[in-house]
DNA sequence: GATAAATATCAGGCTAAAATAAATAAAACA
DNA sequence: TGTTTTATTTATTTTAGCCTGATATTTATC
């Protein structure tokens, strides 16, 4: 059995591993999970001991199979917990990241499945993200960004690539919610920022923002 | 905001200290938590410093309001997990406890009053425990258990004393169950057994499983 | 290809929560 | 009441997970 500790490392292992696909130094750690790179190190070391990564003094880590496959049972879970808490309890979907971040660790397959078959085995979380199946399967998404669309094309807004309160709570604000179309009305060459329309109104937005928007592309 | 250890400490001085009503002592928690008794001092004396209970050496400990306040808590957070694991993921009752012994861990009091609400405010968990409200008030339940039944009188089975997994699997494999009216239909002198009758079929029990059904008197 | 800068590791130390072992206080009893 | 037994506390050690500072390795730059 993992401890806490542990798990978080897989899980940050994971997400840094999968953005750009390739090994994982210990600074980047470091910086992501904010501790000093001396204890990353420490830890990478028993993560090897225990085969849950390979680990190549001063070349960085990388998961091993088993590794993987328990990053994405927690992340399961992660997301899992997200569903409920959105759906069943009510909560917003800026609300439920840190509350997830405790769920994550409780341990009891019996319960995930359960928790799985009791929301109806929901592919995406809240924010758009795929929810890996009980096997560890995972779904790719799809990673076009509002950014990517030339003028007047459009799509439907599937995901969020920065989940943090304040921009979801922005996004509320603005009344873009997951599923709606969004098209492209005016590209400014300048400051790369967009007037996009939907719901029948119109909203200029920043290239960060654009950038920060899966986008599923309608067929033409 | 309390470690994992200090709340298990918290629960059981609760626990403790409620079921016979007077100050805990180190053994009686080194036994319970499992602990040495030396461990138990060191941490008597961190949670005395952080005012969650009132510590006396070699007089044992009381829970102050605080701690009190703090035990309850987390019975509500438990007992809460454990109907939502019941009610609506089918667990059985003898397999909710461990989970829940983690679940009670999770900090937001947000999702605690939502799950309340969204199990639609119970009174009880799986084993007929009373579950304290958002407030910290606790029903005080009525301490009837079956072995203290006349020959000849009957209740309503409404809580174990005992809730091991394996009591709680007897139970289920003679059908004694939550609500149930048991009656007392032979008392056995010799041995304190008891013939009971309940669903029109009768059994034969011992004392130790007489005293550990806690029992609703009919009215009469 | 040598050297500076950036990264990573090693050695040693700190804290929380446990353990052991030794010392002390309280309770039991002769 | 004095002594023995039991319970509790104190002192010291261990382990996990982090830290700082010193050293080693890699990468970047001239």
């Amino acid at each position: 059995m993992l401890s806490l500790s542990e798990e978080n490392y897989i899980k940050a292992i994971y997400h840094l591993q999968t953005k750009d696909n390739k090994r994982v130094s210990t600074s980047q750690l470091s910086e992501y999970i904010r501790n000093k790179a001396s204890s990353v190190t420490d830890m990478l070391k028993k993560l090897a001991s225990k085969s849950l990564i390979e680990y190549k003094k001063y070349q960085g880590v990388r998961l091993s199979n088993t590794g993987e496959r328990t990053a994405l049972m927690i992340i399961r879970k992660h997301r899992l917990w997200e569903v409920f808490l959105v759906e069943k309890l009510d909560f917003n979907w800026d609300e439920v990241h840190e509350i997830a971040e405790q769920l994550e660790h409780i341990q009891s397959e019996k319960l995930v499945d359960r928790l799985d078959s009791f929301l109806n085995f929901p592919k995406r979380d809240p924010h758009g993200d795929p929810i890996p199946n009980k096997h560890g399967e995972i779904e790719v998404h799809n990673k076009t960004r509002l950014s990517d669309l030339q003028l007047n094309e459009s799509g439907i807004f599937v995901g969020v690539v920065d989940s943090s309160a304040s921009f979801l709570v922005y996004l509320d604000k603005q009344g873009i919610a997951l599923g709606k179309s969004l098209s492209v009305k005016e590209k400014e060459a300048y400051d790369n920022s967009l007037l996009i329309e939907y719901d029948n109104k119109h909203l200029r937005i920043t290239a960060l923002t654009a950038q920060n928007l899966y986008i599923k592309l309608n067929e033409r």
